[in-house]
DNA sequence: GTTAGTTTTAAACGCATGTTTTAAACAAAA
DNA sequence: TTTTGTTTAAAACATGCGTTTAAAACTAAC
């Protein structure tokens, strides 16, 4: 186990990203939680931004791995006659069980996914989801591919806000997912988990998606 | 007109603020924009907290008090046959149309509100978020008691979980809505704008806060 | 016109950050 | 044991940040 440095340096990075954020978390934090000297991260990473790469490197390769193999067992036994709620759920379930695939190897993984979402799409430039489409995009573009089918009544155009609409509910509940998972204990006596909120928005996520549209496109 | 400084301040903190976050955004970068001095900043408001302050509380003011105002008015001519989906819609109409309200007096304030709410729920201890009830709770108590009335059949805390979903949508298109937006022009061809956005979302959050619950509760 | 109070300006301060450097410690092969 | 390459260590570096200071400029009342 001669770079147990490298990976403690990535669980401590993983940690502290998903509680403050990538700018809001020093390397100096990072390598004091991880019991690893300051320059260690530039020698095994180059740099922070490195750091952070290899940090989303290791559970979006995992994921989208995972989703595309879900999805194309999904295409392969198919039910033919799709375009109603039930295979809509089936789709949208394969995505959240891909995502507590990856949180099963790495705990704070979603939360960290959440916020390179969250900040890809509030770069309107959008150098970051660039870089996620090009490298991770396959799988997520196939999603949407599958997804589409069974919203054929909306145009492209709103297809493609529908499904920013639904990638929010999902977004917002991993990124908050720990505040709420706090209040949720503390104000209603309840212990769920990260696993129960995956399983919880699928059919939220669905009705969003068969809402009827009424604005004027 | 002596203090023009503090509009320009405030105006340049704020489109800054939406498009690259409070801590990503120096006070060098806002007062060279507003074409202010450096220390114009801490004299007038402090600190760099205090603008952050003064720039949300110039928008969330008015968007409680006509939420509040709404919401009241909604409440007296309130037909007594609720529970239905169109009552719903109405009640998150009023929600939209106060975001829209604040959107046309302060450009950017919109994307700022987002950020606002995704920092207060991304840090679990939650200085933020008490800050933010204890000065602007009431207005969106009001909000989420009469949504309430339109759930009975969930339990309080499922209610919890399906607010802070739809939450996710509002907060997510938001925040992403430059993005988006210019995403669409790009590949649609469509001008759309956050106004079409806000009523857009309406019957989205409508069946989201209407879909079965099936979890483990 | 002088004065008192307010605002603006330029410069500097202290500090935290990411990064680099240089040497020491270590590991494995010759 | 010596040597070679890799990893760790401590220290310093450069930079950008929020903030403070002290003087200048301005405004308005007397």
């Amino acid at each position: 186990m001669t770079s147990s440095t490298i990976d403690r340096i990535l669980d401590a990075a993983e940690a502290e990203f998903s509680a403050h954020g990538f700018v809001e978390t020093s390397l100096r934090t990072i390598t004091s939680k991880a019991k690893v000297n300051l320059a260690a991260v530039n020698y095994h990473f180059g740099s922070k931004k490195g750091l952070i790469q290899a940090v989303t490197d290791r559970f979006l390769g995992p994921l989208t791995q995972n989703l595309h193999a879900q999805l194309s067992a999904y295409e392969k036994s198919f039910s033919k006659s799709h375009n109603d709620e039930q295979e809509l759920q089936v789709l949208l379930a394969i995505l959240a069980r891909s995502c507590q695939h990856v949180a099963q190897q790495n705990h704070h993984s979603l939360a960290v996914f959440a916020r390179l979402i969250s900040t890809a799409y509030s770069q309107s430039q959008g150098h970051l989801r660039k870089h996620l489409s090009y490298q991770y995009g396959a799988s997520f573009l196939y999603f949407m591919k599958l997804l589409r089918k069974h919203m054929p009544e909306m145009t492209d155009e709103q297809f493609f806000w529908r499904f920013h609409y639904l990638l929010g509910i999902l977004v917002f509940s991993l990124s908050s997912s720990e505040a709420l998972l706090a209040i949720c204990e503390r104000e209603y006596a309840s212990n769920r988990s990260l696993d129960q909120i995956m399983v919880d928005i699928v059919p939220v996520m669905a009705s969003a998606a068969q809402a009827p549209i009424i604005g004027e496109f």
